[in-house]
RNA sequence: GGUCCUUUAGCUCAGCUGGAUAGAGCACUUCCCUCCUAAGGAAGGGGUCGUGCGUUCGAAUCGCGCAAGGAUCACCA
């Protein structure tokens, strides 16, 4: 909203005349803008400490100089130029700002902080893709938040976006939890037992583990049960479709409570053949090379890298072998102008690997893949290991910040305000999981210690969410009264202290916030903004009234800025899975 | 050993392209509901920004070295 351009150009040159003016030989360096760091020092700030020594002056000097200049332009930008030590700041024009905000905020609703900075570009996000052999866990949910609010900030910013999934069902791991139940199962359903379906599956999972400390054979078994598989036995691919289909349907009830969603889904049973064709084709033009015992690999020297196994030598897939054949397949489905895949940092080794075998095998997409790497989640105890049960199951969690909340809102004795108690208080656990997801930098390791991390106060999606109910609570009182106010015009002049700037400022900045978020992948961009503006906001609510100014314009003023807010608030907490709540 | 990442207050983290006294939350000590929801607000203590050099008028921010921690380098996914 602040035309930081304009202003630049205008001090770039003024320095460059005032500099012609002294007759001195040489180039003045470029102009840097910034934001001073406290309101009342102004709204731009332009340090003059490169220019002292061609003009021979202190910056303290030349500040004072550029300053008189530049005010006694004529037809500068509106606003007032003044001189900060070695710095030259300008106070801008807030009423036309505050103006132009108010009417871009009317006029674009629920879009205000989009741009078309990806107009026209197709981009594809995977992200989840769980293994059908156990439920999902807290991992999982990081990986979940970050790819659906990704992708929405992508959307913001123009791009259409297709949010897919793979399902990871095919691999030596999902024979595992098969040949436990198989063995020791007693044909139990999780219909029989009343357990959701991935959980089921990922008892036998577990089952199979302690099997194995018993039994040498087991991992053998599990390993030949994978090759009938990919030799199509029907038993085993029976077997296969029913625990698949279980786990599936637990997941999906996951994926319904947490607001996830997907556009497409892909099964890697249905492209590793496609891979293998694909690395067996790459065999023949010499592209990859094949071992003495029958493994197919490639030689990555040229990228510094050790070599890498493509097929097994008993000719069965591996990881990257569907990998591939997922990629291409997916081109041809939807040929996109990048692929976005949010996977965890420990597989940046995989990535970098995958990508330069497409782009060996001739792809020219294959520099449009760009992996968003995430860092681990780790408990206070370390690493989560499902062996040791130390996983943290994602529906517990839900199910236990959903408890939280639920309590919260009968201590407060809220029940009777609220329509529905209990979604509340599931929106309020997703408001806290989201945010608490989001906030950190996605490529920093974090630490997930319960009892700090499950809170409803401080910097937490509830009070983000707790800020947005308290503001639509004044506008509801004021739409409820709204024939007082009738003809009462808007005067944006009485909007003009310190915090009241700021709030307009930064609701401003938004759609370069959203900008800058997708281009560096950052959601917690987005956290950062709604806490500031909530932190400002809250002071503010706390000095002034809104209803009972015991003015009616000033009140009018101050509903014209509450709702500015609100719908600055409820647009970014759309956009990093904040449900938000007119009533807490 | 190679590659990548991290190191800022007791704990968990911000700090945009280098700039004006380094900021939050939690925890701790106080205060504020006759006031639009106290999941709130105000005040206070607490930091040689891992370390050493370098670049610069200026470095938490950029470069190099060192140290500590993590990930990865599977015919697991």
């Amino acid at each position: 909203m602040i035309d930081r351009q304009q202003w630049k150009d205008l001090v770039q040159s003024r320095l460059e005349v005032l500099f012609e003016k002294t007759g001195k030989e040489g180039s003045l360096p470029s102009v840097v803008v910034q934001v001073p760091p406290k309101p009342e020092m102004g709204d731009l700030a332009f340090p003059l400490f490169a220019f002292a020594k061609a003009f021979g002056k202190s910056p303290v000097e030349l500040a004072n100089s550029l300053t008189e200049d530049i005010n006694s332009l004529e037809d500068r930008p509106e606003g007032q130029a003044f001189a900060a030590g070695p710095y030259m700041n300008v106070r801008v024009d807030m009423l036309s700002l505050i103006e132009n905000l108010c009417k871009k905020v009317d006029e674009e609703g629920s879009s205000f902080g989009s741009t078309k900075v990806l107009d026209g570009r197709n981009v594809m996000v995977e992200f989840s893709c769980p293994n059908t052999n156990k439920p999902l866990h807290l991992g999982h949910v990081r990986n979940d938040c970050l790819g659906n609010s990704i992708s929405a900030i992508l959307k913001a910013s123009g791009a259409t976006v297709m949010k897919v999934n793979l399902i990871n069902n095919r691999g030596v791991h999902i024979c595992k939890s098969m040949l436990a139940y198989k063995r020791f199962g007693n044909g139990e359903t999780p219909e029989s037992t009343g357990i959701k379906g991935d959980h089921f599956v990922g008892s036998w999972y577990v089952r199979f583990n302690d099997w194995a400390k018993e039994d040498p054979s087991a991992e053998e078994q599990a390993q030949q049960m994978l090759v009938k598989w990919e030799q199509g036995d029907k038993e085993t691919l029976e077997l296969w479709n029913l625990m698949n289909k279980w786990t599936i349907d637990g997941i999906s009830e996951t994926y319904r409570n947490t607001g996830i969603s997907f556009d497409r889904y892909y099964y890697e049973s249905d492209t590793y053949k496609l891979g293998k064709d694909k690395v067996l084709e790459g065999l023949e033009r010499g592209v990859f090379q094949k071992q003495e015992d029958g493994a197919v690999y490639i030689d990555n020297s040229d990228i510094g890298l050790d070599k890498k196994i493509l097929l097994r030598k008993d000719g069965t897939s591996i990881y990257i072998t569907q990998d591939i054949g997922t990629a291409i397949n997916r081109h041809e489905d939807w040929p996109f102008d990048s692929l976005v895949y949010v996977v965890a940092s420990e597989q940046q080794y995989h990535f970098k690997v995958l990508f330069h075998v497409l782009d060996k095998l001739g792809y020219s997409w294959a520099k449009d893949l760009h992996h968003l790497s995430y860092g681990m989640v780790f408990l206070p105890e370390g690493k989560m290991k499902s062996r040791e049960g130390t996983v943290v199951d994602a529906d517990d969690l839900l199910l236990q910040l959903t408890a939280m909340a639920r309590e919260e809102i009968s201590e407060k004795g809220r029940d009777k305000d609220l329509e529905d108690p209990d979604k509340t208080a599931h929106e309020i656990a997703l408001g806290a999981l989201n945010y608490y997801m989001l906030q950190f930098d996605p490529q920093k390791d974090v630490t997930f210690n319960p009892k700090e991390s499950l809170s409803f106060t401080g910097n937490t999606g509830p009070y983000i969410q707790y800020m947005g109910a308290r503001i639509s609570s004044i506008l509801r009182n004021f739409a409820a009264n709204e024939d007082i106010y009738k003809g009462v015009g808007f005067d944006a002049s009485l909007l003009s202290n310190e915090e009241e700037r700021e709030m307009f400022k930064l609701c401003g900045s938004l759609p370069e916030l959203v900008t800058r978020a997708s281009q560096s992948y950052d959601p917690s961009v987005l956290c950062s903004f709604l806490y500031d503006l909530c932190k400002i906001f809250s002071h503010w609510y706390h000095d002034n009234q809104v209803l009972d100014s015991g003015n009616k314009v000033l009140t009018v003023a101050r509903v014209r800025l509450c709702k500015v807010v609100l719908t600055s608030l409820q647009n970014a907490m759309a956009l990093i899975g904040i449900p938000f709540l007119e009533k807490m």
